[in-house]
DNA sequence: GTCTATACAAAGATAGAC
DNA sequence: GTCTATCTTTGTATAGAC
């Protein structure tokens, strides 16, 4: 509705499992428990705690029983990571032309706390290099919207000034997703690492060098 | 001895793991025999066909036979890795003050053929994340040599006029060290990506907003 | 449709014989 | 220094109860 909200269309997405099904009432309550179990699993105790026998425990059931809803261990943190994204960029509601960068101030600074749900995204991002993996095209999926959110934004940054003319925003744009990536993979490694500089950094960089050749 | 040598020093260090024992020659020789095998699965096959199993076979003795050469599956994995960094920066001969974009470029560009060791990479650093890991240490320390080198390479840059007077330069090499590990996740997801726009992105825009305030 | 019990396979780690 | 054998923990697949 408001125009940050159609902005941040780019970033919404439905990621539908294989067994994700319709009009089963308690079968989807269940799903829901058990993602909101495995959430709160990797949140506390971190990826390697997040065996298909432990969620099972604590949501209750057998391990086949969660089977019954995920097709593998896989899909379902896929499941969870989708989730966490679709809730991840709510709050932004006073930004102005560098909105991505707001963005992704918002989700570093969430993600250097909840290191839990960093490390599930480094690690299944890693995982699921493999083409074969379940959660590979949900990740080929995620950047290629990434990519459209993120040159859509750096447009506008651009019309404003604060992106050099000549600068190709597709290759800044996925100069741009890997930094966030590559620092959350470091935050991980040093936990009192402020990712903030860092990008902003960045954001001047792209400032002042577009003030540098206005007409280029 | 040369002076680009002495400047890639800080790139260079010894892995020694837990089981690293000396004066066995025929030991180390089954050692390295061990290494180049586990090499040549992981580059050929990929990271999930290198397992302990695979690499006994093919080395020619039993997983038990591997273990006596090295604790577990991670510090074989890990020496793989450190050799390929020791080997990894020495054909940069005609480097001046922008050396370590051309390490950079170098590194990437090896490593976008080289998929299974990039995979390699990715998969260890991600999993070691875990501060239990035995590869945990080896990160933490080869992303502190990284730094030094860069602070000091980035130093030389600066005094140039490729990197703006006022930039952190800590700040800097942490993004930069951000972007290549977040373009090598990148690249296994899409093969066609060429990361030398990427990383050449980055250069000009440090050396536009350079020479945009050469005084502050 | 929802779930349990059982079984199976693959991987890594460990103990003790030669 | 290397092997055989065993153990444990994963994740997954099958059969069937309600």
């Amino acid at each position: 509705m408001s125009g940050i909200e159609s902005r941040l269309a780019a970033l919404r997405w439905r990621y539908t499992p294989v067994m994700a099904r319709r009009n089963y009432p308690k079968g989807a309550a269940k799903r829901e428990e058990i993602l909101d179990v495995a959430l709160e699993t990797v949140a506390e105790n971190g990826y390697n705690a997040a065996t298909i026998r432990t969620i099972a425990d604590a949501a209750g059931l057998s391990k086949t029983g969660v089977g019954h809803h995920f097709a593998s261990k896989h899909e379902l943190l896929t499941a969870v990571l989708a989730r966490r994204d679709e809730s991840g960029v709510e709050a932004t509601h006073d930004a102005g032309v560098d909105l991505i960068f707001e963005v992704i101030r918002e989700v570093l600074a969430r993600n250097a706390k909840d290191t839990g749900l960093t490390e599930l995204y480094i690690r299944l991002a890693a995982e699921a290099t493999d083409p074969q993996n379940v959660a590979h095209q949900f990740f080929v999926d995620r950047y290629e919207r990434l990519e459209t959110f993120g040159i859509a934004e750096l447009a506008e940054l651009q019309r404003a000034g604060g992106v050099p003319r000549d600068m190709d925003l597709r290759v800044l744009s996925v100069l741009i997703s890997s930094v966030v990536d590559g620092l959350q993979l470091r935050l991980l490694y040093d936990s009192t690492l402020d990712p903030e500089p860092i990008v902003d950094a960045l954001r001047e960089l792209l400032a002042t060098a577009a003030k540098a050749a206005p007409h280029s």
